[in-house]
Formats: structure tokens, sequence, C-alpha cells
DNA sequence: ACAATGTATAAGCATTTGCTTATATATCTG
DNA sequence: CAGATATATAAGCAAATGCTTATACATTGT
């Protein structure tokens, strides 16, 4: 069942592209320092520490305190509001299906 | 290929409840005039149509005109960066991949 | 031709958003 | 302890957003 509140906290907050960078750059690198998020990026502490309460706040991603740093990594459930509410989708992008079909044999 | 751009334009647009509902019920009814979609809904009707001017922008929906009626259905490719997204994703919703696959033998 | 209907656009407005600078609050290090 | 480092929060602001009412513009029916 889709919890209609968060699939739109979930969509609200990838839709901007710099905090959506933010999150990408957390998937890839693994578990990431904020302060590693700020470095490379065009934008101030503040506005990425802010991206990152908003990621956070919508359970895309969970922080894990050591000392004075605060290491982000991707929380895999995060992005199950999406994955569901495109599942009632499927019809109209079918087409895709094959290409998804493709992955599933790769991840068995 | 992911375009960045579309991207967003997608997600912003589906990010909003109220437009999310009018893109829903289009998809459930196949193919509404805007008056049939103004009906059982809370804004007004200039709502609606900005509504569905940000979605055809998106690319979510095309019209078809027909004397005074606009009737508007779903674009089954608009979708489509959304789900080409995720699918950079898969590795985080991997859980998920169970139920897919049991979608998948439904459309066989 | 005239009124009614379906739809879009314009203008205005309150709210939200994403950023900035300035300032806190911890923690580490010499 | 004093300074440096990592991070968060506060305050302020310009721009974007979503709505409203008012109005325009076709098309249809009488």
């Amino acid at each position: 069942m889709i919890v209609e509140a968060q699939l739109t906290s979930v969509m609200k907050t990838l839709a901007d592209p710099t905090r959506r960078a933010v999150f990408e750059r957390i998937a890839r690198e693994g578990e990431v320092a904020a302060t590693g998020l700020v470095k490379g990026s065009r934008v101030s502490q503040p506005a990425i520490s802010q991206h990152l309460k908003a990621l956070r706040d919508a359970g895309l991603v969970s922080e894990r305190r050591d000392g004075r740093h605060n290491y982000y990594s991707v929380t895999p459930k995060g992005l199950a509001p999406l994955v569901d509410w495109l599942g009632h989708y499927r019809a109209f992008w079918h087409e895709r299906i094959a290409g998804l079909e493709a992955l599933l044999k790769e991840t068995e």
C-alpha cells in the first residue's frame, strides 16, 4: 500500500537537482561524511546540511555520528514508495519491462 | 541515458499531490476531458487547467482536441526518465525485486 | 445572432523553497 | 586551555509554486 504523504515527501525531496545530486553521491560513494559532500559542490556547507536534513526526513539516507564527523549512507527502503507507486503504472512503461528482465537476470 | 532536465521536470511535476491525483485519474479512466477532471476535484477549473499544462510540458500526458472538449490521456513514455533513474538504484531496492518478478509473471 | 459550455490565460497573492551569511555547538589537537 | 575542524541552526531574501478570481476565446445548440 502506498502512503501518499511518504510518496510526496520522497518525490519532493528528489525533485531538486542539487539535492538529488547529493543523494546520488552518497549512493555512489557509499558512506560519506558531510564535509566530503561539501567539497566538489557548488553550494555552501549550510546548503548541503539542509539538503541532508531533507533527505533524512524523507527516509532516504541515515546518519552515523563518529566524533565530529557525520557519515551518511543511503537507506535502502527509502526509495520503496517510489518503486511501489511506479509499479502501479507498469502498463505505461511496459516497453521498459524487457530492460528490467535483463536486470533481473544479472542479479540472479 | 538519463537526461537530467527531463528527470527533474517529471519529478517536480509528479511531486505535487493535487497534480499527481490528476495524473492518476487520467491513467485510471483512460481518456478524460478536462471537465471530467474538474468534477470531483477540490480545486477550481483554472487550477486543473494549469496542472494539465504542467503534465503536458513534462511529457506525461497528451491532449486531443475535439470541438470544445480537450481529451487527455497518459503518454506511456512520460514515466521513462523516472523508471530509468530508479534502474540505477536497483541495488537499493533489491528486496523489491521479488515483487517485481511476480509482476512480470502476471504480464506474460 | 445569442446564450451556454469547455477550456485556457492573466493577474494577484500567500506560502514554500533553496540559497546565503552569521552564529551556535561539539569534538579533536597542540 | 585555545584554536581548528565538522556540522547544524537561525535569520533573511529572491524566486518559484499553487491557488484564486476575472477574463478571453472557441465551439456548440437554440
